[in-house]
DNA sequence: CGCTGCCTTGATCTTCTTCAAAACGTGTGG
DNA sequence: CCACACGTTTTGAAGAAGATCAAGGCAGCG
């Protein structure tokens, strides 16, 4: 019965090519920044991003280094994370289509505080910080949607805190596990595939646990028939028993 | 040498008699959603708001009710708390002047997910959450310092995250210490008082520790020389040392 | 002056980490 | 296509860190 799937079963996804062209206009206009725009403003937004694509494992900002730009995850998958003080991993967040990441506005301070690094295939639409700004202060359409992207992002980092500060690392897991079903969750067989990568690590280091205790704690899932999981993939099986 | 200091230091700020009159127009004009408008622009936003007092242990706001205002604190300080799964406290966050609370702007879900206690004597101001994002629309100046302030208080509590991430009680304590005394600090003696009166399990609820463990922590770090505390309050004496 | 609640300290127990080794998947090159 | 080698995952056992239980001390207050 137990199984275990011998291949992630995930498709590794793969932006046609790149995001040329005017798709961007179309991925601009589904980002949550710029929902609201006018065929226009679009245009004027379009204009001043520029799109980069990056292998998988890229890195697309390093922490420390100067915060310049702010990134809108166009396709693909983009990790957050930075180290710990005894070099341990620490996952931030996990980015999908319409995520930013970077410096907001040119606010804050002047390095980033954490690195970005492609999963998949990724292309990010990226813009100077200083022009963003002043797309915000000139279009306030977009200020008004940054504000609601932004108090929804800070809202879900409040109950990530909340959940860390509940210790207890089989339910930390679960929250997580939860979280990313929600966010990246696909329908297969008759489970919620989490459909991006992530090693035991990984998700141990978003759970803020050791990879040992994060693996025993999804041998015991897959014991009771909550998840399902192999090497570098979860799905969960059971939400309802995620507590 | 060891003197523990028998009463807690700490003035218990008393707004003169609550912010009401035209202190509310500077109070709006210092705080950081309103900081570039114009004379005009800061009355229109000023006849929106209400202020209200509250003794201190008072509930502002409590989770699960309706979302449907934000505040703003004017004087005193505003403790963001909710209780985990197994019924224990966690200290998101301690507001003081200038930092907002509750629902941004109508936007994400329709109840708080956190409760807001009044720990001074407290003044908010107050707004209908709807009210306060038509002023988003029509006063450009403010949305954008709204995404300053909401972009500030994220990189602040991925920050926290990452502290929660590096796991290891004494360094976890150590960073509320260091935050709480950036954010409240106050010369006192040669040290850095840290001038909310909060207790041990409050501490440890913000650390996401246990009030034993915080008072042993505590304990150790005065034997060291590097904090002093007595019942309800910590000063910092050597910030170098506390990593 | 004694009550109440916060803080401290000790002892024990649970949980998670750490160290170690084996099993398994995956991609590689023959 | 198969076998090998590498990195990930799993599992075990020992150890440490922190939680929990319990009792005593101290401050503030009526």
């Amino acid at each position: 019965m137990d199984t275990r799937r011998s291949t992630p079963v995930r498709h590794n996804t793969i932006p046609p090519e790149a995001c040329s062209t005017d798709l961007r206009r179309r991925l601009l206009r589904e980002s949550p920044f710029f929902a609201d725009l006018t065929g226009g403003d679009i245009d004027r937004v379009n204009a001043r991003f520029n799109d980069v694509g990056y292998e998988p494992g890229r890195a697309i900002i390093r922490e420390g280094d100067p915060a310049t730009r702010l990134g809108i995850v166009a396709a693909g998958v983009v990790k957050l994370f930075n180290y710990g003080d005894s070099g341990n991993l620490v996952l931030i967040d996990v980015l999908g289509p319409g995520d930013h990441f970077g410096s907001i506005a040119g606010f804050g301070p002047d390095t980033y505080q954490e690195s970005a690094q492609a999963s998949d295939l990724v292309c990010a639409l990226q813009i100077d910080a200083s022009v963003f700004r002043t797309l915000l202060e000139t279009i306030p359409a977009i200020a008004v949607r940054a504000v609601e992207v932004l108090s929804n992002r800070l809202r879900l980092s409040h109950e990530l805190v909340r959940q860390l500060g509940a210790h207890n690392a089989e339910s930390r897991v679960a929250y997580v596990l939860k979280r990313l079903a929600t966010r990246f969750g696909r329908s297969w067989e008759h489970m919620t595939l989490i459909d991006v990568s992530l090693s035991r690590e990984e998700i141990a280091a978003m759970a803020g646990i050791q990879t040992e205790t994060c693996s025993r704690i999804l041998s015991a899932m897959r014991r009771d028939g909550i998840v399902e999981a192999g090497r570098g993939w979860v799905a969960v099986r059971d939400p309802a028993r995620l507590e």
